[in-house]
RNA sequence: GACCCGUUCGUCUAUCGGUUAGGACUCCAGAUUUUCAUUCUGGCAAGAAGGGUUCGACUCCCUUACGGGUCGCCA
């Protein structure tokens, strides 16, 4: 029997991180068991569903790189794949339960007659569970067909993961208590339940529950943040799971390898945005040098600036300094443009120390009368031997270089910059913050 | 309120009765980079509480506390 496993989601919002775990895991499972992984939309609620959610489920997921064997715009044998084209299998089933006098009408809607039983479920991450339905103020009889001839949620999910043929349903722990319904549900229709396995929920990092407005909820928000499709699965896959290893840094082939529902914690996980960065970090450094400059080149672009020939050459300045994609244009932009924007601590610093203007002088003659150097160790050699004939340590001259290039106390390195840079732009940025030292504002 | 699930460093986690309770993020210190960052090394930091069971309990059982979830003609 091959593995089947669904994600379905209702389009009444924005894919969120908790939903994109849910999604991962039953992808990774299916995947890591040659299964097949289905898509379902659960848009049977049309006062709250939206063109705009059901667009971000799809761009979420693909973005993510979670593709779907079956459901929209992938085919199968059992669609339709969303449920507000399924009516006709719903009366039918439906039908069952009448015939099988398990469902009474109540104020034009229709309830389901739970058995009065207990009801125990082995579930594939908390382990048995029992629920007894012979209490019935705790677990009164459900509706299941509205007064207006719709189908509530438990029903339809129940049929289509039937009619689905569904294996195994991975579902955050806010279907706990509704999986005893559905296994009820499933005995008086006569069919074979999945297994299932109820995953933690993502908590934010205060403890409470993590909502669609919270930061670092909504996925639609991480790729302009210059996060890797692949470090956000990695990430997110850690949060109440683990490979029992040492080892964090997965790609998605590594996670396919490792994955499994024993791995999956029971406690809910709260979300750490710097860790999040740290793996996108991780991620990026991963990355080939051509690679990262094309993807760091649509975020300088889409900042405004400018795309010189050496644009590949500034990337690798930064490839491994920064944790987000969109970090790169405010750590380069000195480096595309012939505006510098000086931060007035930096210059006050120069400005403190004695030497420093003096230092700066002799350096942008240096730099006039030398040749263009050729690669970073050339020009580190050159500021040595500036170094030496002015008698200084050449850490001396770093920082006030350092702050005259670049305006700043951190970026690249120095040898880097200066060939980046080239001599002369070099030359006139020393001049320029010279000037703002001799005549301060 | 009733029912269900859970509880190891601040956070994410390892540990399937015997460990100096390990790793990662963050933070701090040192080293390297004659610069910043990266990197490397080291450090701070944990079994919610109380009872059992056992030669021995973070691990098994019970109670309490705390956290989360569910109790809709939402999904």
């Amino acid at each position: 029997m091959t593995v089947r496993t669904r994600f379905a989601p209702s389009p009444t919002g924005y894919l969120h991180v908790g939903g994109a775990r849910t999604a991962l895991f039953n992808w990774l499972f299916a995947r890591a068991h040659g299964g097949v992984f289905i898509l379902r939309v659960e848009d049977t609620d049309e006062a709250r569903n939206t063109e705009e959610a059901r667009q971000a489920i799809f761009d979420g997921m693909g973005w993510l790189g979670l593709d779907w064997d079956e459901g929209p715009g992938a085919g199968g044998d059992c669609g339709p794949y969303f449920q507000s084209e399924r009516k006709s299998i719903y009366d039918t089933w439906f039908a069952k339960l009448q015939a099988a006098g398990r469902v009474y009408e109540d104020g034009g809607a229709w309830r389901f007659r739970f058995e009065r039983k207990p009801v125990t479920m082995r579930d594939l991450v908390c382990g048995e569970v029992t629920i007894d339905y012979r209490d019935e103020s705790n677990t009164p009889d459900m509706v299941v067909r509205r007064s207006d001839g719709s189908y509530v949620f438990h029903f339809v999910n129940v049929v289509d993961d039937l009619e689905m043929g569904i294996t195994h349903v991975i579902r955050g722990e806010d279907h706990l208590m509704n999986t005893p319904k559905h296994l009820q549900l499933i005995e008086a229709l006569g069919g074979t339940a999945p297994q299932y396995g109820h995953i933690p929920l993502i908590l934010n990092p205060d403890g409470s529950k993590m909502s669609k407005r919270d930061v670092g909820a909504a996925v639609g928000d991480y790729p302009r943040q210059g996060f890797l499709p692949a470090a956000v699965v990695n990430f997110i896959a850690l949060l109440g799971w683990s490979s029992k290893t040492d080892e964090e840094i997965f790609d998605m082939a590594g996670l396919v390898e490792r994955f499994s529902l024993e791995g999956v914690n029971r406690a809910p996980a709260r979300f750490d945005a710097e860790k999040c960065k740290w793996v996108n970090q991780q991620h990026l450094a991963k990355l080939d040098a051509a690679e990262f400059a094309a993807k760091a080149e649509v975020f300088v672009r889409e900042a405004g600036l400018p795309v010189p020939e050496n644009f590949a050459a500034v990337a690798a300045a930064v490839k491994e300094k920064v944790r987000l994609l969109g970090e790169v244009p405010a750590a380069v932009d000195f480096l595309l443009t012939d505006t510098v924007e000086y931060d007035p601590e930096v210059v006050a610093k120069v400005a403190g120390n004695s030497t420093a203007a003096g230092l700066l002088a002799t350096l942008a003659d240096a730099l006039r009368e030398q040749a263009e150097p050729v690669d970073a160790e050339a020009a580190k050699d050159a500021l040595k031997a500036v170094a030496a004939a002015a008698g200084v340590k050449p850490g001396a001259l770093m920082f006030p270089l350092r702050a005259a290039l670049s305006g700043r106390a951190h970026g690249p390195d120095l040898g880097e910059m200066i060939v980046l840079l080239g001599k002369d732009r070099c030359a006139a940025r020393i001049q320029c913050l010279s000037e703002k030292l001799t005549a301060p504002a």
